[in-house]
RNA sequence: GCGGGCGUGGUGGAACUGGUAGACGCGCCGGACUCAAAAUCCGGUUCUGGUGACAGAGUGUCGGUUCGAUUCCGACCGCCCGCACCA
């Protein structure tokens, strides 16, 4: 009943009036105004330091980049967090929930190199446009602690936090491989590198190696994988993919000698999983960056040239390990420490120099890769691993074997089985000092440095006689210079007239300022720290961190599902060692969202892509260019993205229909970790589904004669939704949760003749579990019911009665041999016995039993009999 | 290439822990209201056969376990995400 104790004295008491009765939902009207109703009673706002006693839950989403405009995959994820802020508030938690800018990055250099607008101004600006869109979706979020990693205050605590990294050892400065267009003098992102072309100037890009900061996140690579098991309300695949990512492995690294030495090098260290096939090895194989390729170019052009070829593909993993597998024979030949045959040494293009040694020995029997290698050039592949009770005719001629089984072809380790053949193998290379076993990790260390203008300036100045040296606290933040020049290609830091020369802070002579900044994934991996206490003077502080850290519920794409989130992973140790803060593990719970897609357009006539807006579609399911009727080629349904044209501007959306339909929409579409298709018929039918809730709202008289039998059907339908939304909304199942309470409306909808009473109970449930979705509806409802009764964004959340869960009877299925015959409806404490009379009385049931006496009869209660004939 | 995920009617999806497959929405079909349209309301809608009661098939494909499989196991096919300087 609206009287289970729930109503609140009213909070506000100057809560906006509802509109009139009898008018269509004016949600341009009402939702301002409800917004403007939070606002002013600060619902969303909390300490930094909550009272004690209170249950605090912080729910982030990432933050967004500010690119200009929020498109449908922000609307997807701050409407996700916020039907967890909102639940988890009228749960009675304390709830922080704040939200920021990303603002680092690349986008804002190329529009200050192609529209000559300055990063800042366009990064503020669009700061502001977006800020003001997502006010108009009514997230129930605290901007009072709202702040850009791109401003000063923020990056400049930044710094401090990397000082505090260097002192405790946790950078390190060592050399790398870039992508380096020769051309430009810049150095490329990966996805600036086109088929091995820099984007703007098409030159072939190169591999040069500079000197950069980096973090030693290797040091944790142990704990990262391990502590993995305790995030449990982490999504299993991203604990998968971060496991794989770290990639521990044993194995073994040992060195072969060379059979003359080449440069002063007398032998080649390599790292191997499978040092039990030894044995079958026909090659050595190097990266074009290891010390032997370099040593073969010296002395070959044609080495030299291969090098060229391999720097030729840029740094992507994924580019690298999809090209044609080719080599190049050095001349140079290893000796093997168990038989004393020699190899040859190949520089190969799918050695990565980053992991392992940069080198490994090719045992094309038992390896996908070496298979192929050996193949195209011919090298000998031989079989030293058989499946147990291999056939006689058992060959690694066409496919290598790589499961376990029985080793052959290798002296002494012949009949062992894999895992005893390795021990055996690295025993043996222990014994002849050669190696030894070890652990080895596929985790790099985080390279950090950034030739770029707007990014974080990394706070060391160098100097000639004093080294690397740290700028003194009292002269952070090191800010960015404000007068920079785009016109020139490279880093603009580094070509400033001024700023990069300073006194050395040491010794007082003339010193340079580096001129990297820091990747913008530094930012990111502790802004969601610094929310905790946002305008402090230090990077976090103590009292507000140690209450609301960790993330209880962190949401966001899936693309981030390994390097933000192992970075912050990271970057909460690396504070906690320099005693910024007491956790290890920054997100207690992640949610990981699909993405937004839609239908592509191109013109059949010229190819080009077309906005959604631009198309028509006709009955017969092709489409046309509005206006022109061009013929369209419907393409697939795909992420949305800029270049395809197949965005829906949330602006536009929320101008038509209001910001509760597209919340609706978004959240009853399908459940939230997989991939949505925005449709426009699916919104007119969120937007109809509100009409018919404000309709139903004004409805609430009482009949001509209740019914106390609807009315109690109603009641059960009631609480039964209402436990069915908590429990939907636990799961983070919205699409469920929205399907209850349409379940709920049409029951209200068909039951005109119920008490008044339980028909505004189920009305006003309605409305509370609907608000976390559509705020704004619900306030303006709950105003219509109950004028002056506080707002709902301070109800508590309603509670089902037991009593009104119950059911009396149960339907159960009939099945003979598995098959439904019939349904039977039983008390639900009815006994095996009279379940299984009453299902062979059945006459469905009598005439699939045809007359066969029934051999085994099963009842689950509840749910379904079967009979075995 | 390596790693991870997903696949159910025309369509988005639902289905507790292995127990009536298709809740709820969209679309479509029919009807009411209207001069008409929009809006709204009511009914129907997995496929095949049958007037019907009902029968058969059916959760990407093929196979297995089970009284019973969308759910568990194996192989395959298709699509998507990540691969370290996009964020």
């Amino acid at each position: 009943m609206p009287g289970r104790g729930l109503y609140s004295p009213s909070i506000m008491p100057d809560t906006p009036q509802p509109l009139h009765h009898d008018t269509r939902y004016d949600f341009a009207a009402a939702e301002p105004r409800w917004q403007q109703a939070w606002e002013a009673a600060r619902c969303f706002s909390v300490p930094d330091v909550p009272p004690a006693g209170a249950k605090k839950y912080y729910v982030l989403e990432m933050f967004p980049y500010p690119s200009g405009k929020i498109h449908m995959g922000h609307v997807r994820n701050y409407t996700l967090g916020d039907v967890v802020a909102r639940y988890k508030r009228a749960q009675g938690h304390l709830v922080m929930h704040p939200m920021g800018w990303d603002a680092f990055g690349l986008p804002a250099e190329n529009a200050a190199r192609e529209r000559g607008t300055h990063p800042a101004k366009w990064t503020y600006a669009n700061i502001a446009n977006m800020r003001a869109e997502l006010k108009r979706m009514g997230l129930s979020l605290e901007w009072e602690r709202e702040f850009a990693t791109c401003d000063p205050e923020y990056y400049g605590q930044q710094q401090k936090l990397f000082l505090d990294c260097l002192k405790a050892g946790l950078v390190e400065r060592k050399e790398s491989w870039v992508n380096w267009d020769p051309v430009d003098g810049t150095v490329l992102a990966n996805e600036q590198v086109i088929d091995g072309k820099g984007w703007r100037s098409g030159a072939p890009v190169e591999k040069k190696k500079l000197s950069q900061w980096f973090f030693a996140i290797t040091k944790f690579a142990p704990e990262l994988l391990e502590a993995l098991g305790t995030l449990e309300r982490w999504p299993e695949r991203v604990r998968l993919m971060q496991a794989n990512w770290i990639g521990r492995s044993e194995g073994a690294r040992f060195a072969f000698q060379l059979a003359e030495p080449v440069d002063g090098m007398t032998d080649c260290e390599v790292f191997t999983t499978r040092p039990d096939t030894l044995f079958g090895m026909s090659f050595l194989a190097v990266a074009a960056e290891h010390p032997l390729a370099a040593a073969a170019a010296a002395r070959n052009p044609e080495a030299a040239a291969f090098i060229a070829e391999c720097r030729a593909m840029g740094t992507s993993e994924a580019v690298i390990e999809q090209a044609e597998k080719k080599g190049f024979d050095t001349g140079f030949r290893v000796v093997h420490p168990f038989t004393g045959e020699s190899f040859p040494v190949w520089i190969a293009n799918f050695v990565l120099m980053e992991y392992g040694t940069g080198a490994l020995f090719g045992c094309p029997g038992h390896d996908e890769r070496d298979h192929e290698f050996a193949s195209k050039y011919g090298l000998p592949i031989l079989p030293v691993v058989q499946p147990r009770g291999a056939a006689p005719d058992f060959s690694v001629a066409a496919k290598p074997y790589t499961d376990d089984g029985v080793i052959v072809n290798s002296q002494w380790l012949d009949g062992l089985d894999v895992p005893a053949a390795k021990r055996a193998a690295i025993a043996k290379l222990e014994e002849m000092g050669a190696g030894q076993g070890v652990t080895n990790w596929r985790l790099r260390d985080w390279g950090v440095s950034r030739q770029r203008y707007w990014g974080c300036p990394i706070p060391v100045i160098h100097c000639d006689d004093c080294g690397v040296v740290p700028v003194p606290a009292d002269q952070l933040p090191v800010v960015l210079p404000e007068d920079v020049d785009f016109s020139r290609p490279g880093n603009p830091l580094d070509h400033h007239p001024t700023w990069k020369h300073v006194n050395c802070p040491c010794c007082g002579k003339p010193a340079r300022r580096e001129t990297d900044t820091f990747d913008t994934f530094v930012d990111s991996s502790w802004y969601f720290a610094r929310f905790c206490s946002p305008r402090a003077g230090e990077p976090v502080t103590k009292a507000a961190v140690d209450a609301w850290l960790p993330v209880d519920q962190y949401i966001g794409g899936i693309e981030h599902a390994i390097l933000h989130l192992l970075y912050s992973r990271f970057f909460t140790r690396a504070m906690k060692a320099t005693g910024h803060v007491k956790l290890d593990e920054p997100f207690a719970g992640l949610f990981t969202q699909g993405m937004v897609t839609h239908e592509s357009y191109r013109s059949a006539v010229d190819q080009r892509w077309l906005y959604p807006e631009e198309v028509e579609k006709l009955g017969d399911g092709t489409a046309v260019v509005k206006g022109t009727n061009e013929p369209v080629i419907v393409g697939r349904i795909e992420s949305m993205s800029k270049s395809k044209r197949n965005t829906v501007d949330p602006g536009a959306i929320i101008n038509r229909y209001g910001a509760d339909t597209a919340r609706w929409f978004i959240l009853s579409d399908n459940p939230p970790e997989r991939d949505m298709e925005w449709s426009e018929s699916g919104v007119a039918g969120a937007s109809r589904f509100i009409g018919r809730i404000w309709r139903l709202a004004q409805s609430m008289v009482e009949a001509d004669k209740p019914d106390e039998a609807v009315g109690k059907k109603l009641r059960q339908a009631t609480h039964r939704a209402i436990a069915a939304v908590t429990e939907a909304l636990e799961a983070f199942t919205f699409n469920v949760a929205v399907a209850k309470i349409h379940e709920l409306a049409n029951t209200i909808g068909d039951s005109a003749t119920a008490p008044l009473a339980a028909r505004r109970e189920a009305m006003e449930a309605l409305v509370r579990l609907s608000a976390p979705m559509m705020p704004h509806l619900a306030e303006e409802i709950w105003a219509l019911l109950n004028p002056g009764r506080g707002l709902v964004a301070q109800l508590p959340w309603l509670e089902a009665d037991p009593a009104l869960l119950r059911a009396e009877t149960a339907t159960l299925a009939v099945q003979v041999l598995g098959k439904l015959r019939g349904t039977i409806e039983v008390s639900v404490d009815a006994s095996d016995e009279e379940v299984f009379a009453l299902a062979e009385a059945e006459p469905n049931v009598i005439r699939a039993l045809d007359g066969k006496p029934v051999k085994k009869r099963i009842h689950v209660k509840g749910r379904v009999v079967n009979l075995v004939i």
